[in-house]
DNA sequence: AGGGTACCCGTA
DNA sequence: AACATACGGGTGCCCT
């Protein structure tokens, strides 16, 4: 680790990104370059790369572009703009310095990152992790521009078919993507039930949930929830697939084949130490519902490869069970059992066999609401139970995990203590506590997002490790790192080595963090997104 | 015309 | 008074 404080002060190498290619200060030195001199003089920038400490501010697309030139990458890195906000998460969008003003940043922030004992979290995750999501970016995933057209018109034709009938049923046109008008339209003119949910301007809630009291008895209801579906589709993801990807005429993918879309993953775009995605987002891609999921079926593999899906299974239940040493629930996970009926066993007192999947469906709830910070009455609404029952549930809970119970307990007493949490591997969020302390309402909201940046972020950690593992370890040439989706590594894999590749990944996720429960990972294979198949041995 | 915000909704 | 975390992004609508 020392390298980075030791390495020489005055004769780094600094750059700073910029429209036309990249600033470069060394010695003093300040001159411009662009991606011409990192492709015409190949030999002298490996030479300056080797030897130097490059320092920059967000490096990713200096790294890109080192990587289109195949430049072997610098030995070591300090990105300023991901260090900031290492030390300080709430820092998204750090302001881009002066070149002369680097030197002394960089500085700075090593003493800082050593004082709040950052070290490792921005030298073995951050930094390391740059080059992978620069790889990412530059591989993108192939789309069938295609399938999205044919899927465009299907929607279109069912949208028209919908508009009509609404239209007919509200007695005159109006515009169903507002939902001032839909408000106005159901619970005014045609006045459909009562009470409900209002906005903050008044008007009674058009929501998903609100809508769907009434789509059994009012045919327009479930009209104007199937219309909003198919615009939501159509606006959010097939439309700007189809503007984002590569098209004919524009310059070929790297793997030709299909169009390509490249996201962006923000580094540095959460508080907890999650990657965002950006133009387009591809960490929330339809999945759950049939209709949307489809969108899926328009990603594809490149020819010769095949798409190999793993996905960390319960890993923040895990997390939650291991950090707190919560005896019951780390057996349960050793043992392998279904834990959302495990816990549903415990709460009421049943063996589980006897587990009704209404009694699942609420433990599964209050164990995704325990890491929210969830409260009875969150889990009164959200299951249906009263709120006598949901106090009752939530007591049973507790008492059935009393170390979960304590845990969440000394987390909550943590933060008002000391202004900030940590991970399991280090990484802080701070708080402002001055703002916070002494008022009930901010004190119990800061305890949840406490109770959350510790399970998310311990989760971001480990799965950031696994990349780092799998991608230290394995050939990227016939491994290709496609997609990070928070808890799922998207892969594909050359069809020649997929049976060999794909228990090594597995190895490496599942030992990237080792504490008292297994990590176990789910793997899908298929040529398409959205039909993946469980992949057995 | 462009910025800011409300509301809505997709993911983990 | 609020009472379930973290995101990105679409349209509507009000503002300058």
């Amino acid at each position: 680790m020392g390298m980075w404080e030791d390495a020489g002060k005055q004769d780094n190498l600094y750059l700073l990104p910029n429209d036309g290619g990249h600033l470069v200060l060394g010695k003093s030195r300040v001159w411009e370059i662009g991606e011409e001199s990192f492709k015409k003089e190949k030999a002298r920038w490996e030479k300056i790369l080797e030897e130097k400490l490059v320092v920059g501010f967000f490096l990713k697309d200096l790294i890109k572009i080192l990587k289109k030139y195949r430049i072997a990458l610098p030995k070591t890195i300090f990105d300023c703009g991901v260090a900031m906000w290492t030390a300080a998460s709430s820092i998204k969008t750090p302001e881009l310095p002066q070149i002369g003003e680097l030197p002394k940043i960089y500085l700075s922030l090593v003493k800082n990152i050593k004082e709040k004992q950052l070290e490792k979290i921005l030298y073995e995750i951050e930094f390391p992790l740059i080059p992978i999501l620069a790889e990412m970016e530059s591989n993108g995933i192939g789309v069938d521009g295609k399938f999205l057209e044919k899927f465009k018109k299907e929607i279109l034709g069912k949208a028209a078919e919908l508009e009509n009938k609404i239209y007919k049923a509200s007695g005159a046109p109006f515009n169903i993507n507002s939902p001032a008008q839909v408000s106005e339209i159901l619970f005014e003119k045609l006045k459909i039930g009562g009470g409900g949910r209002r906005t903050k301007t008044g008007r009674r809630s058009t929501r998903e949930s609100e809508l769907a009291k009434f789509k059994d008895k009012e045919p327009i209801v479930r009209n104007v929830l199937d219309y909003r579906e198919l615009m939501k589709l159509l606006t959010t993801y097939i439309e700007p697939l189809l503007e984002l990807s590569e098209k004919d005429g524009s310059p070929r993918s790297r793997f030709g084949g299909a169009g390509r879309v490249h996201t962006t993953f923000n580094q540095t775009g959460t508080v907890t130490g999650r990657l965002s995605s950006e133009n387009p987002n591809l960490q929330n891609i339809p999945i759950r519902s049939e209709f949307g999921a489809k969108i899926r079926g328009a990603f594809a593999a490149s020819t010769g490869f095949t798409f190999a899906a793993f996905d960390y299974s319960q890993i923040e239940l895990k997390i939650l069970a291991a950090l707190s040493g919560d005896a019951k629930m780390i057996e349960a996970f050793k043992r392998g059992l279904d834990i959302h009926k495990f816990t549903a066993s415990n709460i009421n007192n049943v063996p589980m066999e006897k587990v009704t999947p209404e009694m699942r469906g609420r433990a599964k709830t209050i164990n995704f609401g325990i890491v929210f910070g969830m409260g009875t009455r969150q889990l009164a609404r959200s299951t249906g139970m009263t709120l006598e029952e949901a106090g009752k549930f939530y007591r049973e809970y507790f008492s059935d995990f009393p170390q979960i119970s304590a845990y969440i307990n000394k987390a909550k007493e943590d933060v008002k203590k000391n202004g900030f949490t940590q991970t399991l591997f280090g990484r802080k969020r701070f708080f402002n506590l001055d703002t916070v302390l002494g008022d009930d309402f901010l004190e119990s909201e800061m305890e949840r997002m406490a109770v959350n940046a510790i399970i998310q972020g311990t989760d971001a950690d480990i799965v950031k490790k696994a990349m780092i593992a799998v991608a230290d370890t394995l050939d990227s040439k016939k491994i290709r790192p496609i997609l990070q989706i928070h808890d799922e590594l998207l892969y594909e894999i050359e069809d020649d080595t997929i049976r060999e590749a794909i228990p090594r990944i597995r190895s490496l996720m599942e030992g990237a963090c080792q504490f008292a429960v297994p990590l176990s990972v789910d793997i899908k294979i298929g040529k398409r997104w959205g039909s993946l198949k469980i992949y057995a041995e």
